[in-house]
RNA sequence: GUCCCCAUCGUCUAGUGGCCCAGGACGCCAGCCUUUCACGCUGGUUACGCGGGUUCAAACCCCGCUGGGGACGCCA
């Protein structure tokens, strides 16, 4: 059997970071099998549902390199793929079931309903209302008439399956009512929709979030009615933050970022974010860091733990950084200039200089903002470097002037190579008994305008003969009139 | 209240009866490297929620408790 599993989110304006992991294991899932991942927007909320909201979903799956197989965009045999093009398909499987017995047409209103529940819920002070439906076994309705359909659940025996990361589950039946199929205006309910999209798209594994662990049961119920087997289930536990709540969608607590297109903006490389994820609530023995093909092969559901996983926003920069220092200077390259750009720093992504820089930068860094950060000042005009107040203040001092101007002359009259200039340098320092901190750290401020930075020499080397003269020079007139 | 799920360092986790007085990673603390900051390296810190069983032997199996989480909608 071929593999076919899905992503389905809601149109919310974001896509959020937790479901991004159920997404990721659904996709590494298919790819590793060499299956199909089928991308659904499940979009029956129709006040939130917009144009633009689908297509930050589509961006942000992009990004991060999520690939679907069919779905928006792509197409694919079973379209359409939104939810609210799909409504004459609910009701002809709704239709389906009455006739088959297993369902039926419910004319009792919503308040009703309402009232009941109410009733008991202030006689019980708890929820546990189970609606009894006076319509199940009449047939003597008029179907003109507003009504819903509702599922004829069995209230004996259970429900159960098993799980691919939670192992066998089991619901007894009594639990469960005459949950609501289509509503009275026509539209599935989350239940019904996702059983029949699931059905007629042939997928073969459902995985979600374990918040969906109660919805499993009547899905189940529905499969057995409709007479087909149910699809394998995987549930996966929540993406808490890190307090142990439910990470939120409203509020980037903690320094978590929720939304997917915020780590783009953030400089963050999507290889650095899925692996961090991936790590997330599963494992695969001692293994941290994953490339992405990686991931794809060693991937498994029994790797996935059964516990809430908090968010630890140190470890995401650390596996983040990893993933920076390990790419490649090139790829790099291409990478960082937009955030250049946001400096208002205009470089050519085919400028040689840039790969040359970030070799040494990336080590400083863990994301594109700050590799763009640590690259600034190689590609700012001399005089526009900005100065780290307090570097220039302890270190462009007046003593540090001539210190200056005489690494500025080696330079010059020394091959432009960090061997020959170091060289130069030490023998200068032992000549004159100076430390070389005291010259290497004023001439740091110097050519960069701030207290750290790559090596000394490596920096001269990569700011080229002109502008590193140029620099450690005005460096010296700055440190004589004042510090 | 009923039902379901879960429970190892601060955090993510390894561990499926002896190899564990519990391993890795992040963090933290020392130290090394060193012209700064990083990177890298070395060492240290800290955990099997509690109580009963089963067994020659339990973090691993069973029961109870406690503690978390989820659900009980004409929301998704």
């Amino acid at each position: 059997m071929t593999v076919r599993v899905r992503f389905a989110p809601s149109p919310t304006g974001y896509l959020h970071i937790g479901g991004v992991r159920t997404a990721l294991y659904a996709w590494l899932y298919a790819r590793q099998h060499g299956g199909t991942f089928v991308l659904r927007i499940e979009d029956t909320d129709v006040e939130r549902n917009t144009e633009e909201a689908v297509d930050v979903i589509l961006d942000s799956m992009r990004w991060l390199g999520l690939d679907w197989d069919e779905g928006p965009g792509v197409g694919g045999p079973h379209e359409p793929y939104f939810q609210s093009q799909r409504t004459s398909i609910y009701l002809e499987h709704a239709e389906k079931l009455i006739e088959k017995g297993a369902a039926y047409r419910c004319y009792a209103t919503q308040a009703e309903t309402q009232a009941l529940r109410e009733a008991y819920e202030k006689e019980h002070g708890h929820g546990g209302f189970r609606f009894r439906s006076p319509w199940r076994d009449r047939t003597d309705g008029d179907p003109s008439q507003p009504h819903v359909i509702r599922f004829k659940a069995p209230t004996e025996g259970e429900t159960g399956w098993d799980d691919l990361v939670y192992g066998a589950i089991s619901y007894p039946n009594d639990q469960q009512q005459d949950f609501v199929l289509i509503r009275q205006n026509g539209l599935p309910l989350y239940n019904f929709g996702a059983f029949v999209d699931d059905l007629t798209m042939g997928i073969t594994h459902v995985t979600r979030g374990d918040d969906h662990l109660v919805n499993t049961p009547p899905q189940i119920l529905l499969y057995r009615a409709w007479g087909v087997e149910p699809p394998r289930f995987a549930h996966l536990p929540m993406v808490l933050d890190p307090k142990g709540k439910k990470l939120s969608k409203r509020r980037a607590d903690q320094g978590v970022l929720v939304a997917v297109l915020d780590y783009r903006d953030a400089g963050y490389l999507p290889d650095g974010v899925l692996n961090y994820l991936a790590r997330l609530g599963w494992s695969h023995g001692d293994d941290e860091i994953f490339t992405r093909d990686e991931l794809k092969a060693k991937f498994d559901w029994s790797g996935c733990g059964k516990t809430g996983s908090r968010y630890d926003v140190k470890k995401l920069a650390h596996v983040q950084g990893t993933h920076l220092r390990g790419a490649d200077d090139t790829t790099l390259a291409k990478l960082v200039v937009p955030h250049l750009e946001a400096r208002g720093l205009k470089v050519d992504a085919s400028d040689p200089r840039l790969p040359a820089a970030i070799g040494p930068v990336k080590l400083r860094a863990t994301t594109l903002a700050d590799l763009a950060d640590g690259l600034d000042y190689f590609f700012r005009p001399d005089a526009e470097i900005v100065f780290d107040e307090k570097a220039k203040k302890k270190m462009l001092v007046p003593d540090a002037a001539p210190h200056l101007e005489k690494l500025a002359s080696l330079i010059e009259s020394t091959p432009f190579e960090a061997e020959a200039m170091e060289a130069a340098t030490t023998a200068w320092l032992e000549a004159e008994g100076l430390a070389i901190k005291n010259v290497a750290q004023p001439a740091r401020v110097a050519l960069t305008g701030r207290g750290a930075s790559p090596g000394l020499y490596e920096t001269i080397v990569l700011l080229g003969k002109d502008h590193a003269l140029a620099r450690l020079r005005r460096g010296a007139e700055l440190a004589r009139s004042g510090g």
